[in-house]
DNA sequence: TTCATTTTTTGATTCAAATCACATAAACAC
DNA sequence: GTGTTTATGTGATTTGAATCAAAAAATGAA
């Protein structure tokens, strides 16, 4: 990890606290003086962000990149709980009460992190109640999106599980494509199936099964062309 | 469900609002305040409370009973999210945007609630800061669980999460007696396996798989008698 | 109490995914 | 490029939980 001297005038001028939408509440002046309090940090691929247990006592805002949280369980796999990429946040719970991080964060790849310091994150909050509604709105939409996962895990196929992630990623991480929906993979078959709670061969088997089923066409190991959205929504819907 | 007329001199007397984690940042002159704007409610065990897709407009404060949150998946089974008992409160998701309900709530008992609306809601956010950082946490700390959940689904043995529900229901519902922990279960067998995501069969199996390893004993459909606790937590956090 | 209804338990069978054991392919460093 | 390492794919087998089918208990009402 390394401290970037990226802000300053230059950063102020390109306002990369703008990008968060925890602050969009806020004016153009009120975004100048929160840039103040922020300082940053860069990391490789394969860096850790965090610990869990640790007691980071700030707020991380991403910048640029992507991470992955997760804890590791009693047989030792890892369990993959977020991917987290440009505009989210992580690290809130710890500045309340005198909580611990509940999750190892590690980058994907390359990131840079706006950084708010605990007492800061705090004072803004008491300052900005809009800050603190924001707040809440993200923290209702990823509670909704843990509810939608847990409704998966616990019930639907496997089949079903794999089809919905194929969706989910090809809504936030596809491109538009002559034959289908090209998805560049946050995460591995590994992590995939880490994400999932299932095997990786599953993974691999599944991805297969949908590829004789010219659902999708695997272009490299994190690359996908979704070449029948509709038939994947049916198999992520409708459980067999 | 009734509107119930429990308030006025004589609630403010108790002051039910107390009851409230999110309220506790708060003096008593502001408590009689929030008392003024919240209305009550009561149910019958089986009454819905919220339907999925609605629009409720407030938000509900348990203040008796319990009531379960669930969801149909897609092959009609119900997927139970939580159990929420004197004290929590739900549907502030649908206060800021334009969001509807994502699940069903359902009363498992007598319920009382109280229920505030969304413009109050919205005001006491802006007014007391306190509050909404009250509600960061509580939403973080929900937000902890459904991870923990998560990873349990996802990874863990049945075994290891019928025994982990049960130690969660000993440590908040449980008494001690002179055998063990007595628990009484808020929810049927049938219950837990749609909390679970499992075949009610399946805990049927695993509780008498407990009682021939004397962990627990069952008292009745309702109550357990834990016998040993830490054999439990073993089972919990050692899959096997 | 007795009867009816609901809930739970138990057994037999089926099935989907985990595991084990490699083969193959892709990514990366030099 | 070549070789090395890491990631992915495939087959054979095992296994744990779902499902199907009744039986037995518990609960609730009259």
């Amino acid at each position: 990890m390394t401290e970037c001297n990226c802000c300053g005038p230059v950063c102020k001028q390109g306002l990369c606290v703008q990008k968060v939408p925890i602050f969009s509440a806020l004016n153009y002046e009120e975004l100048v003086k929160i840039s103040d309090l922020v300082t940053h940090r860069e990391y490789q691929k394969g860096d850790m962000l965090l610990h869990e247990g640790e007691k980071p006592g700030c707020v991380y805002i991403m910048n640029e990149g992507s991470v992955k949280a997760f804890k590791y369980t009693h047989d030792g796999r890892e369990q993959i709980l977020y991917v987290f990429a440009e505009g989210d946040f992580f690290g809130e719970q710890y500045l309340m009460g005198d909580k611990t991080a509940a999750y190892h964060v590690e980058a994907l790849e390359a990131v840079k992190t706006c950084v708010l310091s605990r007492t800061d994150f705090h004072r803004l909050l008491t300052k900005y109640p809009g800050i603190a509604i924001k707040i809440i709105e993200t923290l209702d939409d990823r509670l909704a999106h843990m509810e939608q996962s847990l409704q998966s895990m616990g019930v639907r196929s496997v089949d079903a599980r794999v089809a919905s992630l194929l969706l989910y990623y090809a809504d936030i991480y596809g491109s538009p494509d002559k034959e289908g929906i090209l998805v560049r993979l946050p995460l591995s078959r590994e992590g995939i199936a880490n994400y999932l709670g299932v095997a990786r061969e599953t993974i691999s088997r599944k991805f297969g099964h949908m590829e004789n089923e010219c659902l999708i066409r695997t272009i490299n190991n994190r690359t996908i062309l979704v070449l029948n959205r509709a038939g994947l929504a049916q198999v992520s819907g409708v459980s067999k």
